[in-house]
Order: C-alpha cells, then sequence, then structure tokens
DNA sequence: CCGAAGATTGCCT
DNA sequence: GGCAATCTTCGGG
C-alpha cells in the first residue's frame, strides 16, 4: 500500500490527514449536547504537539457524558478542583487521572456550567506513529516489529489514547479549539459526521450507573474499537501481602 | 483465545 | 477507607 503517510488510516476512502484540506474544529461545534457532539467526533483528528514532536490520532470510539444529569459524569455532584474544567468554556480539554497510573481525555460541550463533556476512547494514530510507538513501549524502540493488530491496540482505549498523544496532567484545560494550542481538533474542511450508516452505538463501557443509556458510539467494524466488557463490580479487594485467607470450610 | 488479578494514586463519602 | 470513565501480565484451554 501507499507507504507516503506516518501511520494508517482507518477507512477507506477518507480524506488523508495531511497540511491541506483540514480544519479547526470551531468552538459552536463544542457547545451542544454531549450525546450530539460525541458520534460527529468520529472521524476526526486529535493532534497533540510538544517537545518531543506531533502525534496525531483519528478518534474512532467516544462516550458522551451529560453533566448533572448522568450519575456516571465526574460532574454530576458538582464542580471540584478535579473537575473543574468541565464547568467551563466548550472545546476545552478536561484530562483527568484514574486508577492510580492512567490520564483519560474529554473534550468539554455545552456552555459553561453543564459540565457535559466527550470521553476519547480510542484512535487510529495518523501521524507520529514511531514516537506514539516510543511512548507506548516505555521507549524501547520496537518500531520494526509491529503487525496491524498491534498498530489498532497503539491507542485502542482511553488511557493508550491519551499515552500515546502525550497527554496528561499539563493538558488539562488546553483550549482544542486555538490554532496556538499544543492539543487541537481538526476535521476535513465541510465535515459534518460520518455517514449514520459507519457509526454504531451502545452502552458505556466500565460505567456501573447509567449502563443502559446507548452513549457510546464508534466507527462499525473499527478494529481499533475496544471489544465491549459489561461493568463488572469489585469484591476482590483482600488479598494484600501478608497472608490474608479465605475462611476455611466456607 | 480467555478470564483473573495486581498495580498505584487521588478523590469522594 | 473504598474504589475508580484502565491496562498489563500471567496462567490455563
Amino acid at each position: 500500500m501507499g507507504g507516503g503517510l506516518t501511520g494508517s488510516l482507518a477507512r477507506e476512502g477518507a480524506r488523508p490527514w495531511g497540511p491541506d484540506g483540514w480544519e479547526l474544529m470551531s468552538r459552536s461545534f463544542f457547545r451542544r449536547p454531549a450525546t450530539v457532539v460525541a458520534p460527529e467526533l468520529l472521524g476526526c483528528v486529535l493532534v497533540h504537539d510538544d517537545a518531543e514532536g506531533r502525534v496525531a490520532a483519528e478518534i474512532v470510539e467516544v462516550e458522551a457524558y451529560m453533566g448533572s444529569q448522568d450519575p456516571a459524569s465526574h460532574s454530576y455532584r458538582g464542580r471540584t478542583a478535579r473537575n473543574a474544567v468541565m464547568f467551563g468554556e466548550a472545546g476545552h480539554v478536561y484530562v483527568y487521572f484514574t486508577y492510580g497510573m492512567h490520564f483519560c481525555v474529554n473534550l468539554v460541550c455545552e456552555l459553561p456550567g453543564d459540565a457535559t463533556a466527550v470521553l476519547l476512547r480510542a484512535g487510529w494514530i495518523v501521524e507520529g506513529t514511531d514516537l506514539a510507538i516510543a511512548r507506548r513501549s516505555g521507549g524501547a524502540d520496537l518500531s520494526a516489529s509491529h503487525s496491524g493488530k498491534r498498530l489498532a491496540r497503539l491507542a485502542s482505549g482511553p488511557a493508550r489514547l491519551c499515552q500515546a498523544l502525550g497527554v496528561a496532567s499539563p493538558q488539562n484545560g488546553a483550549d482544542a479549539c486555538s490554532p496556538d494550542s499544543a492539543v487541537r481538533v481538526c476535521a476535513p474542511a465541510g465535515f459534518s459526521g460520518l455517514p449514520a450508516s459507519e457509526v454504531a452505538s451502545g452502552p458505556r463501557v466500565g460505567v456501573s450507573t447509567a449502563a443502559e443509556v446507548p452513549w457510546r458510539f464508534w466507527v462499525a467494524g473499527d478494529n481499533a474499537v475496544s471489544a465491549y466488557r459489561p461493568h463488572v463490580p469489585r469484591d476482590r479487594q483482600r488479598r494484600r501481602s501478608g497472608g490474608e485467607r479465605l475462611l476455611p470450610g466456607s
């Protein structure tokens, strides 16, 4: 196949990512409910520039979080230091830290105070593949041996996407609609979302409340979309070093 | 391929 | 103190 680009495209017939024909998403695009914005972000490209270089990913899986109406949203119980960006201007990036080791990235929607957002769950790297691989493999240079399956996993999952793009706490609050921002979202000129036939939806992943609403959207058939895993409540929190054991005879 | 379990920090009850 | 919008490794099939 071609070979001019640094990354592969997720879909046949898509406009190739490059310097021409792509433009920044407008603020007004994000000033709508997250459930409307979310599916339209599929096919757009998230870009992050830093001292190491540029990595860009086509967005292929997202979830909407609906603020005070949505018990699964970080903003459901009001503003805190952590979620403050969600309560601000649309088009900004809300990055949060979770599970003691991972970052995830959202795009803020609607009007200030609404605190709705779209979580970016998976992407295809379309620029900066070598840097993305280096970041995901902890610095080891494994770029030679990369099958399509392994490439698909590079940014498949919200924390993998952030790691591949180098997005973390310093990027929290960045304005994705500003040409001067390190983090931006772009779309082909005139883009108004993928054809409905290419968009699938279903329940959100890893969410224990409001599991019934189909607010997860993905590019139908895309290899980088994580398989659906229903939420499983924890109860295996025991088991520290030091020999806790199950009761005998139960 | 699949399921189970550990890692590791900060937020919220 | 519990557990999270997760990922990885490891062991078995």
